[in-house]
This record gives C-alpha cells, sequence and structure tokens, in this order.
RNA sequence: GAUCUCGUAGCUCAGCUGGUAGAGCAUUUGACUUUUAAUCAAAGGGUCCUGGGUUCGAGCCCCAGCGAGAUCACCA
C-alpha cells in the first residue's frame, strides 16, 4: 500500500479540485459547513417503503439530508443519489426547479461543478415516479450541509445488484471504518447487529432483576483467567497496574455482597497472538447468580441463545461458512471424557500424566514438558474433538487441573463442574458451579503457583483479598462468559472477528519521524 | 512468533523472456431537461510501499525493512 508515503498529507489531483471548489463556495457567499441546523421530516427508507403513486401527494413536501453518492448530469437536469443511515434513493434536480429567476449560479456553478461525490446535503421537494419506475425525489431546494474534501471510492451496482468497484482492500476498509461505512453495502448492519445482541442480552438479564455492574479495569493484581495481561504504570501511586483478563473475581465479590445476579459486558483486555478469531481487546459478557448450579446455567444458556437470535434474526437458525447452525435448545451434552472417546475411541478417564503423554505422542501432538495433567487432556481436546463441534453442544465436566475456579463435581473425582459452549468447532461460553469454599480455594491457587513455577505462564496468581471474600461467605453460585464478538461473528456469517469490529488493532500507517 | 502470498492513479485491477507505465470507474472541460453501472467527445492525474544491490537499463531479478491477508502455534 502507499500508506508509508503519507496518507495524511498527500493530496490527490482530484482533492486538490475539492480544495479549489471549497474556495469558490466560499466566494459565491455559501458557507460550505453551516451552522444551522436542517430538519428533515422523513428519510429514504420511509419514502421508497410508503409511496405510493395514487397517494402522491402525502409525499409533495418531503426534507431529508445525507450524503451525495452519485451524479448523472443531463445538462439542465441531472439524477443523483442521496444516502442516509436507512438507505439511498434517486433525486432528481432541474435547473429551472431549482433556480426559479434569471440567477442560475447555485445549479450551474454550485450543484454542477463544485458539489462532489460524499458532500452532505439537505434537500425539499416532492416524491414521484420516473419513466423507469423509481421512486425519486424531485428537487426544489438544496442546501450543502458539509463539504467533503476528499475523493470517497465509487462503488457501483447494477440492476442485478453486482457491485464493481467494492472498497475491498481490508487494510483501507479497517484503517478507514468510515469510508468502508459509508460506501460499501451491508457493513452497517453488521454493527446494527451487534448492537442489537448486546441490548437484547441486557434486556433479556434486566427482565429478570439482574443487576448490570461495573468493576476495575485497571487491576494490581490479574486474576480469573489464563492469560498474559498488559501491563501499565499509575504515575501518583507510583506503581504497576494490569489491565484487566477477565472480571470474574470482582463479580463473585459482589456476589458475596448480597447481590443475587450481576452481569457485566466490557472490554478484557489479553497480551497475546492476533488472528481472525483474537483480538487485543474484545467484549465478554459474565453474569453471576447466586443460589444455582452449572445445571441450571445450561438451561439458561439455551434460552438466553435462543430468545437472542430470535430477537435479533427473527429466527433461531443461522447459516455460517455453508453449515446451518440451530440456536433452538436443548443443546447436545457430552462430558469432557465422553467427548474425546467418542472421537478418538480412548477413554482417558483413568489415565495418569503419564498415560496420557503417550496418547499425545500417538497422536502427533506436541506437548511440553511443564503440562499438567489438565493441559494434556485439553491439547487432546483440542485436537481432536473442538472441530467437529458443528452445533450448539454442551462439553460438561472438566478435569479439575485446568479450572481452579469451579467446584468440585459433586459426584465424579478429579472433575469439577463446568461446561463450556462449543459451536462451529469455537468455544462460545464457559461457566461453572463456582468454588465458594475458601480452604479449597487456596489450595487451588495454590497449585496454580506450583504450575506456574513448572513455567506455565498462564498460570493464576494468588488473590488473598478474593480469598478473604470468599471467608465471609459466598453462596452457591453459577457463573457464565460468553465471548461477545464471537457470538455475533456467528450471527452476521463472519469468519473474522475484525468484521466484526469497527476499528480491530492494526499497526500504525507510519512510522514516526520527527514526533 | 513461523511459513506462504500480496503492496502499481482517489478506488478496483492489468502490466509478456528485464527496455523508465495501462484500463474501468472517479476527476477536469464540453454536449445532453425522466436517467440509472447514464451516454458521447476530449484532457489531466503515478516517489510502481521504503532502502540497498545486480544490470547499459528494474514495476518485474536479489537482499533488508515496513504494512496487510491467509495458514500454523498460543489464547477467548
Amino acid at each position: 500500500m502507499h500508506l508509508n508515503k503519507g496518507i495524511y498529507m498527500q493530496l490527490s489531483d482530484q482533492d486538490l479540485v475539492r480544495r479549489e471548489s471549497l474556495k469558490a463556495i466560499r466566494e459565491m457567499g455559501i458557507d460550505p459547513f453551516p451552522h444551522e441546523e436542517f430538519t428533515s421530516n422523513t428519510n429514504t427508507q420511509l419514502i421508497k417503503g410508503n409511496f405510493k403513486d395514487e397517494k402522491a401527494e402525502e409525499f409533495s413536501n418531503v426534507s431529508l439530508a445525507g450524503r451525495l453518492m452519485s451524479k448523472r448530469g443531463k445538462g439542465a437536469a441531472m439524477f443523483a443519489e442521496i444516502q442516509d443511515q436507512v438507505g439511498r434513493i434517486q433525486i432528481y434536480l432541474r435547473r429551472d426547479d431549482i433556480c426559479p429567476g434569471e440567477d442560475k449560479s447555485i445549479y450551474n456553478i454550485l450543484i454542477k461543478r463544485h458539489v462532489h461525490l460524499g458532500d452532505h446535503i439537505g434537500i425539499k421537494g416532492f416524491v414521484f415516479r420516473t419513466g423507469m419506475g423509481e421512486i425519486t425525489v424531485h428537487v426544489t431546494s438544496f442546501t450543502l450541509l458539509s463539504k467533503t474534501l476528499r475523493t470517497l471510492p465509487v462503488v457501483k451496482k447494477d440492476a442485478e445488484g453486482n457491485i464493481y468497484d467494492a472498497f475491498s482492500d481490508p487494510e483501507l476498509r479497517y484503517r478507514m471504518r468510515y469510508v468502508d461505512l459509508t460506501v460499501n453495502d451491508g457493513i452497517k448492519e453488521i454493527f446494527i447487529i451487534r448492537s442489537k445482541t448486546i441490548s437484547a442480552m441486557r434486556k433479556w438479564f434486566d427482565t429478570k432483576g439482574w443487576l448490570e455492574v461495573e468493576t476495575p479495569v485497571l487491576q494490581a493484581v490479574h486474576g480469573g483467567a489464563a492469560a498474559r495481561p498488559f501491563k501499565t504504570h499509575h504515575n501518583t501511586l507510583d506503581m504497576p497496574l494490569y489491565l484487566r483478563i477477565a472480571n470474574e473475581l470482582y463479580l463473585k465479590r459482589l456476589i458475596v455482597g448480597g447481590f443475587e445476579g450481576v452481569y457485566e459486558i466490557g472490554k478484557m483486555f489479553r497480551n497475546e497472538g492476533m488472528d481472525r478469531t483474537h483480538n487485543p481487546e474484545f467484549t465478554s459478557m459474565e453474569i453471576y447468580v447466586a443460589y444455582k448450579d452449572y445445571l441450571w446455567m445450561m438451561k439458561m444458556t439455551e434460552s438466553l441463545l435462543e430468545d437472542i437470535t430470535k430477537e435479533v434474526l427473527g429466527q433461531t437458525e443461522v447459516e455460517f461458512d455453508g453449515q446451518k447452525i440451530d440456536f433452538k435448545g436443548p443443546y447436545e451434552r457430552i462430558s469432557m471424557y465422553e467427548a474425546i472417546e467418542k472421537f478418538t475411541g480412548v477413554d482417558i478417564s483413568e489415565m495418569d500424566e503419564g498415560g496420557l503423554r503417550d496418547l499425545c505422542k500417538q497422536f502427533h501432538i506436541s506437548v511440553e514438558d511443564n503440562m499438567g495433567r489438565g493441559k494434556l487432556i485439553d491439547e487432546i481436546f483440542g485436537e481432536k474433538v473442538e472441530g467437529n463441534l458443528i452445533q450448539p453442544t454442551f462439553i460438561t465436566d472438566y478435569p479439575i487441573e485446568m479450572t481452579p475456579l469451579a467446584k468440585k463435581h459433586r459426584s465424579k473425582e478429579g472433575l469439577v463442574e463446568r461446561f463450556e459452549l462449543f459451536v462451529n468447532g469455537k468455544e462460545i461460553a464457559n461457566a461453572y458451579t463456582e468454588l465458594n469454599d475458601p480452604i479449597d480455594q487456596k489450595e487451588r491457587f495454590e497449585e496454580q503457583l506450583e504450575l506456574g513455577k513448572r513455567g506455565d505462564e498462564e498460570a493464576m496468581a494468588m488473590d488473598n483479598d478474593f480469598i478473604r471474600s470468599l471467608e465471609f461467605g459466598m453462596p452457591p453460585t453459577s457463573g457464565l462468559g460468553i465471548g461477545i464478538d464471537r457470538l455475533v461473528m456467528l450471527l452476521t456469517g463472519k469468519k473474522s472477528i475484525q468484521e466484526v469490529l469497527f476499528f480491530p488493532q492494526m499497526k500504525p500507517e507510519q512510522k514516526k519521524e520527527n514526533e
């Protein structure tokens, strides 16, 4: 890309033309960036959806604002298109209607010459249908609302809906998302689905009486998950702080404090690799409900996802990468050991660390010396099982070594009460019957410290205040976390997380020179 | 972090065995008062990502760097 040569300051010949026009507009006595509000009484969608030829008089006085997206000059008249947030509509500008007097400069000079594609305009007029049958606004009054100084890519669509010259370079699309949103079809819809998903979830929880809360993003001890954090520094306190990798331990403190249902939707930060399913900051939803267990939470999760997909998409089925995925519950439930046996034919439930290590070798799965039993099982699962779980599937009952914050299984030795929900081969939710025995919790942290000493960089740190809070008594509780970005990817059919983030993380365009 | 691929006009892309750049759209000028990927005529627009090297000569070959995408590893 030509980004290195200075995308910020270099102007193309086309951009220079716009600067010249800006000057010319001012010389005409017209403010290219006027202050006054422009009042619309409709929008493109309302007109296109409701206009009827026999009811044309209802549309005899419309006003709307938007960007000029195409111009088809025909001499003393012109067809053009205006685009607002909800769509696009054709407009018809006739010189003698816009300039009824002797002075034709608004049409001849301003509109024909100095108004460019991308400019924000306000129009008033009446709606009619052209000879070709297209609903069109016949403009009687034209206002320039904001001049565009850069050339917008022009994306054209023919009658069959074929797209020409789409603005398709992913780098440019992500860096200049404002352009992507403006010129490419369907981009806004992705983010509308994202927004609706979050708001549907929030509404669903609020209806149950659970409380939306906010917990610290800056944490002195980063806990609640296995991941490398971003480190920062507080100047006044002169101490290191970490951006949260999870908020679990804080939310549980609130359950200790007497809230019976709390949830938080917010950003987490993990200082790890980036690829098409990982961004350094991502959005998670975590919810904790007192007096519940993970069996209850599975039912809740089914019901939540079924309701949300229905609300957002109008149906529970989505199509992803050619596969039909149905969020209608109930979902298949299968324990971790059963799942591994199902896809490998090997029963690992009684295997010790050495046996698992041999099995990994047999399956050509590369493992590290510092991996404990839990991690080895996780490797086998990730390699042999995960990818097969296309329809929503609960994997339950994880080995205790992998899960230091979950309660021991009520009946199965060596396991914890945990489930993860897999869809399309990817984990999208994770839940426990939360560990509320402070002595057990302390021992689990100590085991984590041991793993840390063996070289596991992601082992959790001891959180003494969290232990203290449990000593004050946490009711039996179940917690659930959902990766919002991944859920939105499923609901929008997007294979890359960057497609569902407005501004995915990018390296800087230019090296700093003399800053 | 590793490997592979890519970077040429505002956008989307061509560019042959190495001979100092092309198209469509967009822009500018002109024609056209119901067109629609408007049309017709003409014109302008380039640090071929950056820096080295090979060569009489590099968009093309080699090396290094920058940025992006895909795959893999780690993670959600």
